[in-house]
DNA sequence: GGAACTAGCGCG
DNA sequence: AAAGCGCGCTAGTTCC
């Protein structure tokens, strides 16, 4: 299967790094051994002309975790095509339902839940790898590599579909070039851009600290309307007592609560929360301690949810406010391809479940009026809690009610969910399409399910048990289509980030000298936000880029699905802000 | 005085 | 209409 590919694994070693390449049946054609800041030039030397024994193959460097390996690369100016983020697949291998339960890379090892290990920004040397450190990231020693690699080349061999879970593995260590490369690049904030969102939301920042000009003013006015001079807006407790005093009662002060209540305090407390939520998230403190230089570098975590999506760590990345996406502003010569896919993820399931039905209806831009035309239901805005009480697992409300003209509607789709959601309150395990298996029932979830079902268990235990069967149905029922979508999702990025590279490099006096000396020349992802991407591309080449975004959507859903004629259109603009509608 | 917790809200 | 999935982050609170 993988016959024909050369592999170099790199771990540390001797006095620095060794570099072992690999033929691809595993076999070992060379080995040397190089001081830690030879590393860069040894790769760069490797991925322009391969060793003679892997000529004419596409390289794949193999090793312990693509944060702590490839950022010093990346500050040193190199990329690399392709790569096996072990740290990654072992996680995959070792609880997918795919792997035979006897193969090596199950039993327990210091591979298990390593974190991933951290890459100080200033500190491109790599003094991390000296030693083999258990406590913080997967062990990088080069035997321990090499035995771990070999361990999972078996276990996808005998897996019972090699070819998904050696697509995952692919897709989930592209991915992890990817985070590493949209670090170092950055994504272009305009500071002057954000501040004007600040004064024009938040009004006036005052020299001497305290709350901005409207904050302030809206403070006076619920202060006013609570007939309390002191009264505290930030501490919900108090808050809560406070409103009880001039006669509102709610049960807490959370938006959605508040909302109901007609009483003339609401209106500038809701504005109040509004704004505070800004100023704490997103507001001067944030720019000044995550932008700088005109980027703002978030950590991304590749496959940090169960489900198999993206994480971050820092900056909150992924809740960046629509508002301040105005922002996010290219630099000069250059512009943005803004890209997301709409309604991916009953797109993933209809092309799961192979129901033709719902794929028909997914035909076309808005998978949500297919639905309201086949008339299963009469409105789009029921077609959508629908769909989404069908993937989340709705019990009550409009959503719950509407399910059941899906079930209808799409029997293939809806009955691929309904399963993946008994199974789960059975205490099983659910797989994605390409092999990532959910994490087992907890010993204290089972527990609960045998002290209810047994003799002695009392009405309050069944009651607590069943609540929690049902909980663990629908964690399982979203894991199938959320889990599914990070895949193709992550073959997107793939495909888009190797289609890019072959571009042209612009001349010197062009690039972006902010993204970092490895993507500065070209166009490069600059953002990644589970079925959204945003491409930074000199001017040049936006059409070219937005062509690539494109054709790499359809190319995910071919690697996915294959012949399965099921559509992924894109919301697709060129622009030199990253604002959306 | 710090760790661990919750509430609330931003994103998909 | 705020029910039903997955997250991270801040501020306030509680507990040691």
């Amino acid at each position: 299967m993988v016959t024909g590919a050369g592999w170099i694994v790199v771990g540390t070693g001797g006095a620095g790094v060794v570099a072992v390449g690999l033929d691809g049946a595993g076999a070992e054609l060379w080995r040397e051994t190089f001081t830690e800041g030879e590393w860069p030039d040894r790769v760069r030397r490797r991925e322009r002309a391969p060793h003679a024994e892997t000529a004419g193959t596409a390289v794949r460097w193999v090793w312990s975790d693509t944060a702590r390996w490839y950022s010093p690369l990346l500050a040193a100016g190199v990329r690399v095509g392709r790569c096996r983020d072990l740290r990654l697949c072992h996680a995959i291998l070792r609880s997918s339902a795919l792997v035979r339960s006897d193969a090596a890379v199950r039993s327990p090892s210091r591979w298990d839940a390593a974190p991933a290990g951290d890459v100080p920004e200033a500190a491109p040397a790599l003094f991390a790898m000296t030693t083999d450190a258990a406590a913080d990231g997967p062990p990088a020693g080069i035997e321990a590599v090499l035995a771990e690699f070999a361990r999972q080349r078996a276990a996808m061999q005998d897996a019972v579909d090699p070819r998904r879970i050696e697509l995952l593995c692919a897709a989930d260590s592209v991915a992890a070039l990817v985070a590493a490369e949209m670090r170092a690049a950055g994504l272009p904030w305009d500071v002057a851009a954000h501040e004007a969102v600040l004064e024009e939301v938040l009004g006036r920042r005052p020299a001497g600290g305290g709350l901005p000009e409207r904050m302030a003013e809206l403070v006076a006015q619920v202060r006013v309307h609570l007939r309390d001079p002191a009264a505290s807006l930030d501490s919900p407790p108090k808050l809560l007592r406070s409103l009880h005093r001039v006669g509102v009662p709610a049960a807490s002060t959370s938006k959605w609560e508040l909302r109901e209540y007609e009483h003339p305090v609401i209106a500038p407390l809701l504005e109040y929360k509004r704004l505070a939520r800004l100023l704490a998230a997103n507001g001067w403190a944030w720019l000044a301690e995550w932008v700088h230089d005109g980027r703002f570098r978030p950590v991304y975590v590749p496959a940090g949810v169960v489900t198999g999506r993206w994480a971050s760590s820092g900056g909150g990345a992924l809740q960046i406010p629509r508002r301040l996406r105005e922002a996010v502003r290219a630099d000069p010569g250059w512009t943005f391809v803004v890209a997301d896919v709409a309604q991916l993820e009953p797109r993933v399931l209809a092309a799961m479940a192979r129901d033709v039905a719902l794929a028909q209806a997914a035909h076309g831009r808005d998978l949500y009026a297919g639905i309201v035309a086949d008339g299963t239901v009469p409105t789009r805005a029921e077609a959508k809690v629908a769909m989404l009480g069908a993937m989340y697992g709705a019990t009550t409300g409009d959503s719950a009610r509407l399910v059941p003209r899906l079930r209808r509607a799409y029997p293939r789709a809806m009955a691929l969910v309904d399963e993946a959601a008994r199974v789960g309150e059975d205490g099983g395990v659910v797989t994605t399409w390409l092999g990532r298996s959910c994490p087992p029932a907890s010993p204290q979830w089972l527990q609960a399910q045998r002290q209810a079902t047994g003799e002695t268990g009392t009405a309050a235990e069944r009651d607590r048990a069943r609540r929690a069967a049902g909980d663990r149905g629908r964690f399982t029922r979203n894991f199938v289509v959320q889990g599914t979508a990070a895949e193709w999702a992550a073959a997107w990025l793939g495909e888009v980030r190797a289609r890019l590279a072959e571009l042209p490099a612009v001349p010197p006096d062009e690039a972006a000298p902010r993204s970092g000396p490895a993507l500065a020349d070209r166009p490069h992802l600059a953002f990644f936000l589970h079925d959204e991407l945003i491409v930074h591309t000199p001017l040049g080449h936006a059409d070219a880029a937005a062509e690539i975004v494109r054709t790499a959507a359809a190319s995910a859903g071919r690697l996915l699905f294959g012949a399965f004629p099921i559509d992924f259109p894109l919301e697709l603009a060129i622009g030199p802000t990253a604002a959306k509608d």
